[in-house]
DNA sequence: TATAAAGGTGAATCCGCAC
DNA sequence: AGTGCGGATTCACCTTTAT
């Protein structure tokens, strides 16, 4: 197994070569699964460049859940006892994420909603403006305690209050936004490193190992190697692995907040 | 089927004497299966008074599930075709609660957060504090899109522009709390009545019958008084409807806000 | 160079009727 | 069921262009 590297390949096949008990931290970003069926204009006439990929295609809810049971299943099984598992999804796949969570095992400890400050209005005035994304974090079983939470570090970060499950966070817009040679965004759904960065200060260590199952343009790696924890990423496209190949070794800086004290243990 | 009534009885056998497609407007706040094991206290050694009542104990998820599946499809039944519905619950229920909708047809429209301004911190310093719950709103499947919704009213209501699925609202306190004689807090969850509001002006009509198939102490009674809409109400404990009666027979002042104009259909 | 105006865009289950 | 068309509908933030 090594680390600091992306598998290309797919995801469930990857996974089961991945050893028993041997990661600290998961994050996982899997397809929505949106179900878009017509175009969506703008009041101006212009088309909304939504998710439209391939990898996001899934004939049922059965056969989506079919997936999800594999590669959670055997997230489970890698996971160290002392590690947890942070999992994203809207409300098209959340419940149907969550409740496979449940019935696999695995501890829900915190619902965190991320509020986003810049959402997509509703254009056409059917529905409240979706504002946010549900991250859900799972400890392997309700009998595992010894969890990392860096309970005090977070308080901190959060200006001395203990940090609340709802996070107010960007879109990951700009510059932070990879681009293809197109001068088009490469990814559809890439994540803004904020989102990364609290949960893998919150919940891991320095040196820690953090999987993640759907690598894409590689935030995960991004926030990994900023905040000196290693990385492992699965990745069923060549084009987005290259693209956070590049995106990673580009990496010298830290965030500077990445020397803060961890919990005592 | 009496309106502006509480009907006293076991909440799927009342809802199967409901006619098909009689009613525009479901709140449900279902139990929400905390499976609370151990008493919880404060730093202080004052122990948290939670919800340990006997309404919220299941055996199972699959217990809890068919539970679920059983009086929602009620609902689905007498929904009519214009209507919709709001499920509340924590990240205890709502991914299962969710899963049940979406297996049974519903249609998801928007996941709400409320938002508590004022939750209560986790004292262990183990998880983040939980300061959300959901709602979820759904109408009755995807091919019915005229369900009720009064955009303009709520983008008035939120000060002029378009409101986001992310609901701010203190927790139901002070003299909004319902006391039983002993002076204490007559029912462990009850809601804030602006958050009955929000989604009874958002997603009915003046005069449209609102239907809540666990009362409680009637929140949703009193939110549908003052903004002119009819309610039935189902609650299994006395107790709870005496309160609620009493409740809303007290009401004579309406929201200030009751005569907004609703959006043209 | 600084400021203002104009344009682009984001995990979106986004219209309703007539023919 | 599919197509075509009239008509109603948007917010925060960032980039580019204009003044």
């Amino acid at each position: 197994m090594e680390i600091n590297s992306i598998i290309h390949g797919d995801c469930i096949e990857e996974l089961k070569k991945i050893p028993d008990d041997s990661i600290d931290l998961i994050f996982a970003d899997p397809p929505y699964n949106m179900q878009l069926k017509n175009a969506l204009y703008r009041p101006n006439n212009t088309k909304v460049d939504g998710v439209n990929d391939e990898w996001d295609k899934f004939a049922s809810f059965s056969e989506y859940d079919d997936f999800c049971v594999l590669w959670l299943k055997e997230c489970k099984r890698i996971l160290k006892n002392t590690g947890s598992i942070w999992v994203i999804g809207s409300y098209h796949n959340i419940f149907r994420v969550g409740n496979i969570m449940l019935n696999l095992g695995f501890w829900i400890l915190n619902d965190i909603t991320w509020h986003k400050t810049n959402p997509m209005p509703n254009f056409m005035g059917t529905r409240f403006t979706n504002a946010t994304e549900t991250l859900l974090w799972c400890s392997k079983g309700e009998q595992f305690k010894k969890y990392t939470f860096n309970h005090k570090m977070m308080k901190k970060y959060n200006g001395g209050k203990q940090m609340t499950s709802v996070w107010k966070i960007g879109l990951c817009t700009g510059e932070e936004r990879i681009k293809g040679e197109d001068g088009k965004k490469a990814h559809s759904t890439q994540k803004p490193e904020e989102l990364l960065k609290r949960l893998i200060l919150s919940t891991s260590k320095q040196g820690d190992i953090i999987l993640d199952p759907f690598f894409g343009t590689g935030t995960t790696g991004a926030a990994a190697k900023k905040l000196k924890r290693s990385y492992i990423g699965i990745e069923k496209e060549e084009n987005y692995i290259s693209l956070a190949k590049k995106r990673i070794d580009a990496i010298e800086n830290f965030f500077p907040e990445a020397d803060w004290k961890e919990d005592e243990r």
